[in-house]
DNA sequence: ATCCTTGTGTACGACATCGTACGGATAGGC
DNA sequence: GCCTATCCGTACGATGTCGTACACAAGGAT
């Protein structure tokens, strides 16, 4: 029985033309994603590249004095390591582990080179690289704008639409670090949710019982984010 | 006696290579940007990308009820309408022209043409874009965390940072939309600097008296982003 | 079975900002 | 010189979140 594990999971593998993937599958790498390890820290080099599978990460930027705020959100639909080759070589961002799981990793030096041939995977990462940045510029208008709960409705759609499952594991303390609010804030916008019947938790265990009813709660945010995906990495002639 | 106006004022095209800018300068058409204009509106294509030399752009936004965010500042140091190369085509920001003056501008699909050669101007353009990023992210965090004056000292040196001069036009009112925050709200916060002695302001003008005593007061954030902007944009080898 | 760590619920004063309202000042047009 | 639009100053209650403190509950370890 073949292993579960393929690069084909990742949407970004599985967008590349035949000849592309063909050349880079090879060379990838099956690594564990495990809860809470930093894959990268901030300001460090980049030795390899992730293509997150069944792991979800977010790049957390953090503040002089330890507070933190989530800044977007990668999954299996996208690729960890963008400022190597948008040309920075470092990264201003830390890169935690949300989700365990999996990824498929590449050297730093086999991804650039597929970079500079400017072809179909280029495009690729350049289009992906801007669906990143609505994530992380709607991110900044929605901390700036909604409540706590609105946030709470986007961060679950966002975290679980790059899930397989409809629960994650994570407790209020690591939700708040993500938010930048208080562990006390997600208390009470969760018990909202899980009044409302939305969401059901308990103990680092967050389920998803009404996802309708959770895109009715949720601000503009979420929707904008996620047409923008779908139009940029919709299935489409790359070329 | 020559037009005081060159390319060369605007950074990324002073820092292309001298066959490149060869290439393109012709094609560069000199354009006044008037206060308050729209250069893109949201989702909107992109005819011409923007080289400011004189003036400051302001990617802002909107909301659904109206309610507005800056996600980023572009000047002398940039340029507008990265979308085009990242191949959204379209950019889900609105463009305001927060300081009259002039821009550069070239047709889209020149500067396609340019980025296609994969060649120095690409790089430059990524790099740029990488710098942004930062910017974009320094942002969201800065709304997060920082009272409204240290947010506004942060949006006062970043726009000097991109202008000739140490005064700018600009009434509480649309800085207070720039900064998401009530016009009563800017009030405060420009009278406490202008009581501190470090900016003095009246009906649209605000000059900054004491520039070292601004950099004590602003937040990190200004200082994160004008080191990355330093690192990245510092001319190098661009190849 | 009991301890102890970890996760969650709740409460209360403090604080920044909001929403709203209105008064005063300045510049420009007639 | 006067009118008027625009810009700025100030005030006050409402609201959302913060900071802090503490109690309770669920599991795991011994």
């Amino acid at each position: 029985m073949p292993s579960p594990h393929t690069p084909k999971q990742n949407h970004l593998l599985a967008a590349l033309p035949a000849a592309e993937f063909a050349r880079i599958s090879p060379q990838l790498e099956l690594v564990p994603m495990r809860l809470g390890q930093a894959i990268y820290e901030s300001g460090g080099r980049l030795a390899h590249v992730y293509f997150p599978t069944t792991s979800i990460v977010s790049l957390l930027y953090v503040l002089e004095d330890g507070a933190s705020a989530e800044i977007a959100v990668v999954g299996n639909e996208g690729i960890l390591g963008i400022s190597l080759f948008m040309g920075g070589e470092t990264t201003p961002s830390r890169a935690v582990v949300q989700s365990a799981g999996f990824a498929y990793r590449l050297k730093s030096q086999l991804l650039k080179e597929e970079f500079e041939r400017a072809g179909p995977v280029m495009r690729l990462l350049l289009r992906y690289t801007q669906a990143l940045i609505t994530l992380m510029t709607q991110t900044a208008v929605c901390n700036r704008y909604h409540t706590v709960e609105q946030q709470l409705c986007r961060w679950l759609l966002l975290s679980l639409d790059r899930l397989p499952t409809e629960s994650l594991s994570m407790t209020q303390e690591l939700i708040a670090n993500m938010l930048g609010v208080r562990r006390e804030g997600v208390t009470q916008a969760a018990g909202a949710l899980q009044r409302a019947g939305l969401i059901r938790y308990g103990r680092g265990r967050i389920e998803v019982l009404d996802r309708p009813g959770l895109e009715q709660a949720v601000c503009e945010c979420y929707a904008v984010v996620k047409l923008e995906f779908d139009r940029l990495m919709a299935p489409s002639p790359v070329g």
